[in-house]
DNA sequence: CACCAGGGTACCT
DNA sequence: AGGTACCATGGT
């Protein structure tokens, strides 16, 4: 439903908040940088945000911040403001109020105190200054469930590309401006469930394809209750998730990091797996094991916040880790 | 064009 | 246990 009509606006009072990263930093995949602001989907509805800062009496006008030319964000993004800042937000619809907004920005989180928590050495602090005001996000779980299973050995360009194929195929159209780019909710379990293989497949996605039908399934029937896995403990959650095919530890983590705010829960993907080498183990070739229990105690009770700092900064400053010789090979 | 991508799994020693 | 091939598709 494409409705030419006005939207509706708020304004969120944030603190050390960065749009850019936050969005793009390969923990969603449904936002998009376009010239009026960020637009995306979060549950039914349509949502586009932009950073600012109020000005004159009241601070009741507005000043836009410029928005990065690349929506990666590098460091020193034009998007970021280390005071005080605004994020205003529009919408088609009219709530009663804005929590559910406030929410899944996590506007309200003390960003300092979780990166007090992390180690205090050298990649850590570059991470940091990189990736100044990089939020995680609370998602809902099955979206969240969805797309990650989507994600296994495909770049974040290619998932955005399938999840978007999903949505407009499947999921509900939206109310939205004219011109909007995202104009479908994420198809629902229900509404995946009701797909087949070959449907699914049709969207690019390849072998994965039973492993989102399988889960949708599961959802749909009650088979898998999301909301009761939130209820759990990290431990029971996480192999709740893991019995769905498809779903390992990475992909468990990143849901668990993503959706129910666990913010222990470490994802060790290739990048990360690539960083950790590289910076904690330059000699060793550690097995992933092993590598999974030195993140859960070396990193602290935000490690799933610092793994999101060290993989964008990864994905963002590459040079910074592919630039290390590696090992010399001998001459045969 | 090779190589790789926010992995997981089955099947080998 | 510990390695390895394979899965499907497209970006770089």
């Amino acid at each position: 439903m494409n409705v030419n009509a006005p939207t509706l606006q708020t304004r969120l009072p944030v603190s050390d908040y960065d749009l850019a990263s936050t969005l793009a930093c390969g923990q969603a995949f449904r936002w998009r940088a376009t010239e009026l602001g960020w637009e995306g989907v979060i549950g039914q509805r349509w949502v586009r945000l932009r950073a600012g800062e109020g000005v004159g009496p009241g601070r009741t006008g507005f000043r836009p911040v410029p928005l990065p030319h690349r929506p990666a964000g590098q460091a020193g993004s034009l998007s970021y403001s280390k005071g005080p800042i605004d994020i205003l937000a529009e919408t088609m619809t009219s709530p009663a109020d804005w929590r559910w907004l406030v929410d899944y920005l996590q506007a309200e989180l003390n960003l300092a105190s979780i990166l007090a928590t992390f180690p205090d050495d050298e990649p850590m602090r570059a991470s940091v200054a990189a990736c100044s005001g990089l939020r995680l996000l609370r998602q809902e779980p099955w979206e969240c469930l969805a797309s990650f299973i989507l994600s296994s050995t495909k770049q974040i360009v290619q998932i955005q590309q399938i999840v978007e194929l999903l949505c407009v195929r499947f999921g509900s159209p939206l109310a939205t401006p004219a011109g909007a780019r995202l104009t479908h909710a994420f198809p629902t379990a229900a509404q995946l469930a009701a797909t087949s293989e070959a449907d699914l497949r049709a969207c690019k996605m390849g072998f994965r394809a039973p492993n989102l039908l399988a889960a949708a399934c599961a959802v749909d029937s009650g088979g898998l209750n999301l909301s009761a896995v939130g209820q759990g403990t990290v431990v029971e959650a996480r192999e709740q998730l893991m019995k769905l095919p498809g779903v390992g530890p990475k992909i468990a983590n990143c849901v668990l990091l993503f959706a129910y705010g666990q913010q222990q829960a470490f994802p060790v993907d290739v990048w990360v797996m690539k960083a950790l080498r590289q910076l904690y183990f330059p000699k060793r070739q550690p097995r992933p094991e092993r590598l999974q229990r030195f993140v859960d105690t070396y990193f602290g009770p935000n490690a799933g916040y610092a793994q999101q700092y060290l993989f964008h900064y990864m994905r963002t400053r590459k040079q910074f880790f592919a630039a290390r010789p590696e090992q010399p090979r001998a001459i045969r």
